[in-house]
DNA sequence: TCTTCTAACTCTTATATAAGAGTTGTATGA
DNA sequence: TCATACAACTCTTATATAAGAGTTAGAAGA
């Protein structure tokens, strides 16, 4: 029976476990101590244990399997696309991408991405330029930005797999769990429509990203352009 | 301590919720029986109630209000906007539609209407066009269809409000609580051009929607065409 | 009449307990 | 050695209870 001081029990609760998810004590695909175990370490019913990861496994930073146990969410490209990867056909069933040519750069990030990253304005950033391919075409233009302090050495680690959370995850310990994606109608500029093989000026959804962390920190600024005549990008609001 | 058939109790609780909001025993804006109430008439515990209630109040079709009791969300021109309308401006704050021009009809429904609003093809359908703007420059082209026979006398509702949403619960008792929508980048067509005040071409952000009531039922196909030179539609995934 | 207090109701948070169901490793027996 | 049974662990579901906090209406008093 611990006091609240600000927050609720299990929101304290759900907090300090974030913190040691952040810290790195339970690295991805590790098992959490059962709800009873965690319940007796933190002097807390297991009620409320259980409350606090519910919102964890809502949010997608931890899953459960009855009779196994409590684990961190490993990120995969499986889930990656599943979940950040929208794309859809004409006839509405999911696509994946492909990679295709890569360049990466370390610049100084100018005043949006800096504004974007939540970083000073000049920092080192990792400026990434991909296009990627569907069914074989190329048909999506991507840039890629992260401050370069926060991924140590990955302008050294091309090429780099299709998806990249779960590369960010594995190789610089850092979670992406949400995104915040907006959504645009923009002319295909020179430059593009020659590397998409279309006419200058043809239509393409951009979709600018950023992405957070479970501390919600944002790690990653991204601008894809798709060639969407037989693509979309799909939603569920609710 | 009822025994569990094929759905948890929870599960089979929440059902019985909506099966009876569906048939209208509660109306927008009506307060639910408290929990301990609800509980004693289902002859299950107060928790069991609780679980079923928080997944509907998660699914906004409830919401809950302390000391005050549980009530049918009813919906607002505000919520619908904050819910399913999306758009913002550059500076990322949220942007409101302002009525346009609209014209009604009644048609059959062709093959891509039919399947999407789950009716049969030459099904009487009303058909709504219309022209929204913001602030003050038409941006949007919107089409709306619905089963006639859905919302009877629909077509002689006009002038519609902006929101749609309010109406449809409000006029017809269709709730609507998801969307799916999916989105592209389209030329915008000599006709559309004209009406937007830009030139053939130009790159448009292309809306299709298929709107969903509390039953799972689809009851609304849309199509919205958006100028999006300082319009973006924004959505978080998570 | 008006203000204040209280009672009764609501949801919210927290605890304790129990039985069911799925998984895994170990011990037992053939 | 091998197969089976069991024990111990996990999450899941369900119940019961209690105290806290917000709201509202009405009773009591000035």
């Amino acid at each position: 029976m611990a006091k609240m001081n600000f927050q609720p029990l299990y929101a304290q609760v759900r907090s300090a476990l974030i913190a040691r998810l952040a810290a790195g004590e339970w690295p991805p695909g590790a098992m959490l101590p059962g709800d009873s175990m965690l319940a007796a370490e933190l002097a807390v019913s297991p009620g409320t244990v259980r409350k606090a990861v519910d919102s964890l496994v809502a949010d997608g930073v931890l899953r459960r399997h009855q009779g196994k146990g409590t684990f961190v969410t490993e990120q995969t490209p499986e889930l990656a696309n599943f979940h950040f990867f929208r794309l859809v056909d004409g006839a509405g069933e999911r696509v994946l991408p492909e990679t295709g040519s890569e360049v990466i750069v370390t610049v100084p990030a100018g005043a949006e991405t800096a504004r974007r990253l939540g970083v000073a304005e000049g920092e080192e950033t990792v400026l990434i330029n991909r296009v990627r391919a569907i069914a074989g075409r190329p048909a999506i233009l991507e840039t890629v930005e992260v401050a370069a302090a926060l991924m140590p050495g990955l302008e050294a680690e091309s090429p780099l797999p299709n998806a990249l959370y779960p590369h960010y995850q594995a190789r610089h310990g850092i979670s992406v769990i949400s995104t915040e994606d907006r959504l645009r109608a923009v002319a295909a500029d020179a430059a593009a429509a020659k590397t998409l093989g279309v006419p200058a000026g043809t239509p393409l959804l951009m979709v600018e990203r950023v992405a957070h962390d479970l501390t919600g920190r944002a790690v990653e600024w991204r601008r894809s352009r798709f060639l969407s005549d037989d693509l979309a990008y799909a939603v569920t609001l609710g």
